[in-house]
DNA sequence: CTCTCATAAACCGATTTGGTCAATGAATGT
DNA sequence: ACATTCATTGACCAAATCGGTTTATGAGAG
C-alpha cells in the first residue's frame, strides 16, 4: 500500500474516484479492475500493484470512505444544537462536505450496505451495524420537536425531509460537483421555508 | 416472440420482473443474459428461445414498459385539475400504479436514460427526448399556482416536491410492494400538511 | 554506467460471455 | 399404439473477459 500513497496526491485522487465510482455503481462482482484502470486512466497492472487483489482494493477504499465520514462528523458534529431544522442542515452540510472531497464516497458506502457478494460480506457486518445505530441516532436524538405548531406531525415532516434528502443526493444523478453549492442551497432555502410555515410563530 | 406471450402469464411476469430488475439495477452491458434466466428461475437457452438476442430482450422490455407507463398515464391522467397538489397527488398514483403492476419499471426507464452502452443507446435517442418533455408537461403546464400564500417560492417547493419523490421511490432501496401502500399513504399525508400550511386560508 | 523501480503490454489459466444444438419428455392427434 | 410436435434444458461453442503475473522498457538516482 506504501506504494499507493507515494503517488501525487492527485493521481491518488483520480484512482479512488474512479474506483469508488465503479464500486458505487456496480457493485464488487460486476466491477472489473479493467472497468477501475480504464476509469482511472493508468494500466490494470497498476492497480494490482498498488493495492494486491481485487478484494485488498474494496476494503481499503471502505477503511478510507469510513474514515472521510468520521472525520467530517468529528468535524462539524454539535449535539448541543437542540433544533430540529439545525440538526438537519447540518448533517446535509456534512454530506456535501463529504461529496466534495470524493463525490463517490456516499455512493460507494451506500452501495457497500447492499453488497451480496461472498467474496466481501463477511468483512463487512460488523461495520455495517455501527454505521446503522450511529446514523440514526444522529439525526434522531435528543431533538427538540416542541418549537413546531401543534397538529403537525413531526414524524411525517422527518419522513419528508428524508426523502427529500434522499432525492437531493441521489446517486444515480450523474450530480456534478460544480451544481452541488447551487443545489444545497435550494436545499437549506427548502428548509426554511417549511420552518417558516410548520413552527410556531414565536420560535421564528 | 409468439412464443414468450404463449406462456401463462404468472411466468411471464417472472420473467419479465426478473429482467427489468437485472438490467434495471446492472446496465445492459454488465447484466449477462445468465443472470436474468437464473432470478427468473428458468434455463439461459429459454431466454434466446423467447427473445432471441439479448438486445431484442433489451428493447421488447423498454416497449413494454413504456406501454405500462403510457396506459396509467392515459387512464388516470386528467389535464383538467390544475390544483398543485393534485397534480403532484394524480403523478404520484400512476407512479404507484406502475410499480405495482411491475415493480422494476421506473428503475428500469431510469436506467435506460443513463445507458451508454454502444451496442444500444442508438435505438434509444428518440424515446427519451420523447418521454422527457412528457414528462415535465405532465407535471408543470397549466398549474394554478395562485393558491399558494404570498411569499413561498412555488418553484422551490417544486423541486422538494422533486426531492421527495425521488426519494419516495428510491430504486436502490429494496422496496417492497407490500408496504407501498403504507409509504404513499405517508406521501400523501404530507402533501396535505405542505398544502395546510402554504396554502392561503381559503383555499383549504 | 549501473541499479532501482514505476509503468504498461503481453500473457496466464480459469471463468463467463452471447448464442446454439441435441437430447429428453410430456402432450397431442390419430 | 404410434407418430408428431414442441417446450425445455444441459452440454456445448468460440470469443471475450476475468483476476492476477511476468516481462520488457525506460526514466531517474547514485
Amino acid at each position: 500500500m506504501e506504494k499507493f500513497h507515494n503517488l501525487p496526491l492527485e493521481k491518488q485522487r483520480t484512482i479512488i474516484n474512479a474506483a469508488l465510482d465503479a464500486f458505487g455503481t456496480n457493485g464488487y462482482k460486476k466491477t472489473s479492475v479493467n472497468d477501475i484502470a480504464n476509469a482511472a486512466g493508468i494500466s490494470k497492472a497498476m492497480v494490482f500493484h498498488y493495492f494486491g487483489t481485487k478484494k485488498d482494493l474494496y476494503f481499503y477504499l471502505l477503511n478510507f470512505c469510513s474514515n472521510i465520514v468520521m472525520e467530517e462528523i468529528k468535524n462539524k458534529f454539535d449535539n448541543t444544537i437542540t433544533d430540529f431544522f439545525e440538526r438537519i442542515t447540518m448533517a446535509t452540510t456534512i454530506k456535501v462536505a463529504v461529496i466534495k472531497k470524493y463525490p463517490a464516497t456516499l455512493t460507494f458506502l451506500y452501495s457497500v450496505y447492499y453488497e451480496t457478494n461472498d467474496e466481501v460480506i463477511e468483512g463487512l457486518a460488523s461495520m455495517m451495524s455501527q454505521g446503522e445505530t450511529f446514523r440514526t441516532n444522529i439525526v434522531f436524538e435528543g431533538m427538540d420537536y416542541s418549537k413546531f405548531k401543534d397538529g403537525v406531525d413531526v414524524k411525517l415532516v422527518m419522513k419528508m425531509l428524508m426523502w427529500m434528502s434522499e432525492g437531493f443526493i441521489n446517486p444515480s444523478k450523474s450530480l456534478q460537483v460544480e451544481d452541488l453549492d447551487t443545489i444545497s442551497n435550494d436545499f437549506h432555502e427548502s428548509l426554511n421555508l417549511l420552518k417558516n410555515n410548520l413552527y410556531k410563530e414565536q420560535y421564528l
